[in-house]
DNA sequence: AGGTGTGAACACTTTCACAGCA
DNA sequence: TGCTGTGAAAGTGTTCACACCT
């Protein structure tokens, strides 16, 4: 058992009080565990371990950050060696809940929300999209690759029916809100929101946002008067 | 003139040797003054002035952290009144080198490519994409809206004449690295990578990394046993 | 009152450096 | 020797609390 803390601006915190292992995984860490993974995964059957200074490497980190991540939740790598590649792999996939394939409902089949259906990755991930709902009455009703597109009318149902984990918000920004209100009414607890306004929710549901005006917005800042030097750096943000 | 400090992960650093104003404004600091951004031009005309208190609630934040984010560029604020709205407006947008448009290119003319090329925002917000590129010689020559697709080769020759300033990454994993050493070696030094691959770029560039996976990954281990508890939360991420 | 600006306290996160195991 | 695991130090970001203006 884990204890699971985010910070900063207005982030989640969890506090499991008596279990066998109870620890820290920060939102920091928990993203860099993506990273390790994907970086694992590709160099899986290359070797049979791998040091924190190559991870470090591969998932653009340093080698003290990875010990001080994978040891956040147990240590088992082996001294003079590294860590056993294959276990590592496992072992966060478990910690992260990635065991299980996850039923996701998509809202919103416009733009936004169809190249996200048709972006395979997901899928391929263990993030199955499960039912898809739109408020426009020409699309209701379409079918998508095998799922049917339904009017959000129906979210409380289908939501309980496929037994939906996650919700995708790919509608306008002013319907976002009622789009959450629903699946969160209808049991979902946790909503990827790529509408661009902030969502309120109860407390036990995480909202993560994807915003990428906000992100070119941050290149603009970098590069407004960015003037003579510039040290270290490699990749930001992700 | 501002210091631009980044921390966390690898993430860039400014210095301004001698300027008048020399404050530092956080990666933090940063996202949140998008969110005060579209916050308050919501709600220009309603009101003059707006307290730290109110854009608190609309920002998903503490009025603590606001007016410590606005007094890291110099105060204006009125004691007793509030903020300014316009004049707000007017200095964020500002620092954040958002008075200007900024001219894309975006690579990659898939089914990523197409929804953000689509997705009108980007344009309305001050950001156009002018150029695009593909590698895939039947897409070539099409024209999108204007906008003729072309050969990756062309890449020196069409951001040197388009002046691009960015460059949007939205091409396979495997091709992410080369289009990036392309770009910025035509002289594009901001990079908003949607390939879920971490990229190397020289330290005067500043890449931004948007990965979908990534932050379901994030909700999958929230959602993994949340039991019992789950005090103070509102929107995570973004 | 109402609300800003800000030092000081607090809370994290990252980096260092080194003991200790294989 | 090589590399992990981890306290302790350094560095950042957030929250508090209050002086001070209108």
């Amino acid at each position: 058992m884990l204890v699971k803390t985010f910070t900063s601006v207005p982030r989640s915190t969890r506090r499991y009080p008596e279990t066998a292992v109870s620890r820290k995984i920060s939102e920091s860490t928990v993203r860099r565990l993506s990273h390790y993974l994907r970086a694992l995964e590709r160099r899986v059957g290359d070797s049979t371990t791998i040091s924190s200074q190559q991870l470090a490497r591969e998932a653009g980190t340093t080698a003290a950050q990875v010990r001080k991540d994978l040891s956040s939740f147990g240590s088992f790598g082996k001294r003079g060696l590294g860590y056993p590649t294959q276990e590592l792999i496992d072992r966060i996939r478990d910690i992260m809940g990635l065991t299980r394939p996850w039923r996701v409902a998509l809202l919103g089949a416009g733009r936004i929300g169809s190249a996200l259906y048709e972006y395979g990755d997901f899928r391929a991930r263990g993030f199955d999209i499960v039912a898809i709902f739109d408020a426009d009455s020409e699309k209701v009703g379409r079918v998508w690759d095998g799922v049917e597109i339904r009017d959000p009318a129906a979210i409380a149902e289908v939501v309980e029916r496929e037994r939906i984990d996650l919700a995708v918000i790919a509608v306008p920004a002013e319907a976002a809100q009622e789009m959450v209100d629903a699946v969160v009414r209808a049991g979902v607890r946790g909503v990827l929101n790529f509408a661009p306004r902030r969502i309120r929710v109860p407390t036990d549901v995480t909202v993560q946002d994807v915003n990428m005006v906000m992100e070119l917005e941050g290149l603009a800042f970098q590069l407004t008067d960015a003037d003579l030097d510039a040290p270290q750096r490699e990749a930001t943000g992700s």
